[in-house]
DNA sequence: ATAAAACCTGACGGTTTCGTCGTGTTTGAT
DNA sequence: ATCAAACACGACGAAACCGTCAGGTTTTAT
């Protein structure tokens, strides 16, 4: 499905010199600004260049195309996600249980603050989602989560504590990800992301579940 | 954000023949296989109007635009999820969280079942999304969960009952989303899908929040 | 000062896609 | 048989976008 031709997201050319390293953080901080103004539709390389006030030539001297800065965006965001739950999932003060709970809130309130540009980035996601580096990046998360479960809950075999991992994760994002598609009161996103967190430490303490044969 | 022109997505031109009721058909099927085998980026009225052995111009008869025709898609998924919500969740020869875990299953069945259909739909998403249409069409899901938390939970005041159904469905869809993003066995759809009954259950039975003033 | 390397530019070719329109065919009613 | 409405066709104009390339400028090293 949405297959992929060569998408060679590594970067081409590395700066070397101070005037074309800002000029890379100026592309960067282009991108963000016309994701979150025009979408993910309207993401062009020509618009990001201009809006960078640089030329499209410089861009491809530094991104081998568009796919590569859109990654580039979300691997950051990916690895700022990865610290925050590694953050609150290891934090030995609290009860496992609340530990969940404060990651709903922390989780859906950054969600909600920055949900322009991270809708924008999801609705690109087909453009760089399947590439090797993306899946890579994706794992920093996944393994935070795993590492929590399987301190959490010893007593689940491997491949259940894999599953149920995913699934904290998967709920989070998505639920994230939908609720911010709409804009929301504070109080809107109080009472869900206590919701959410008394949900999934619910999830958290289900009993193992029967094997069946 | 992802601003949308006059999409326009009513249909043209009612067929009143049966010949051209056939064609409508051929391209509604042509684009179900187009969308299948090629994803949403190659996604083009072109594809489809060859795929459904039909000229491009007749495709343009009966739909104003390629959007026209993936809302079509999504339309008929939405409504057909919206009645399986309700028949799920009316049965009362079930206790309430018994019929979120078995929401949960066929849930995470079908959209398994049908993971590159319904994974290629929402990549297209940002060109229907906006519309009012849209918005009316994914009503129904969220009338029939609605109806289902205020009879199982009339202790919650209704906006809490609202953000609670909200979040069943969000939780839903966007687990049955990721999910299904990757090839499953069996064996992993039935234990997550337990593990997400669960986990529904137990946040329709939360107890009422206490609201901080 | 000078040469090499790094850097920057923006016009341009090639490609893809959308949706229309003039023309020709089929159907149903009279 | 005849005519109007419905239907079907596919070449085509217009627009958008990607990424390259030949050539000019700035920096660094010697």
């Amino acid at each position: 499905m949405t297959s992929r031709r060569n998408p060679q997201i590594s970067s081409r050319r590395t700066p070397k010199q101070a005037r074309s390293a800002d000029l890379v953080a100026a592309i960067l901080e282009a991108a963000v600004q016309v994701l979150r103004s025009d979408g993910a539709t309207r993401f062009t390389s020509a618009r990001v260049a201009e809006r960078a006030g640089v030329s499209v030539g410089s861009l491809y001297q530094y991104f081998p195309n568009k796919a590569a800065i859109l990654f580039r965006l979300q691997s950051d965001e990916w690895r700022q996600t990865a610290s925050l739950l590694q953050d609150i999932l290891a934090d030995t003060t609290l009860p496992p249980p609340d530990r969940l709970r404060r990651l709903g809130h922390t989780f859906l309130q950054s969600e909600c603050d920055e949900a322009a540009i991270r809708g924008a980035l999801s609705d690109a996601a087909p453009l760089y989602r399947d590439t090797p580096e993306a899946q890579e990046a994706r794992a920093g998360t996944a393994q935070a989560m795993r590492a929590f479960i399987a301190a959490t809950r010893p007593d689940l075999p491997p491949p259940q504590q894999a599953l149920l991992a995913e699934l904290l994760i998967h709920t989070l994002s998505g639920v994230g990800k939908q609720f911010s598609a709409r804009p929301r009161t504070a109080e809107e996103i109080a009472t869900t992301a206590d919701m959410l967190g008394g949900m999934l430490g619910a999830a958290l303490l289900t009993p193992p579940l029967p094997l069946p044969d």
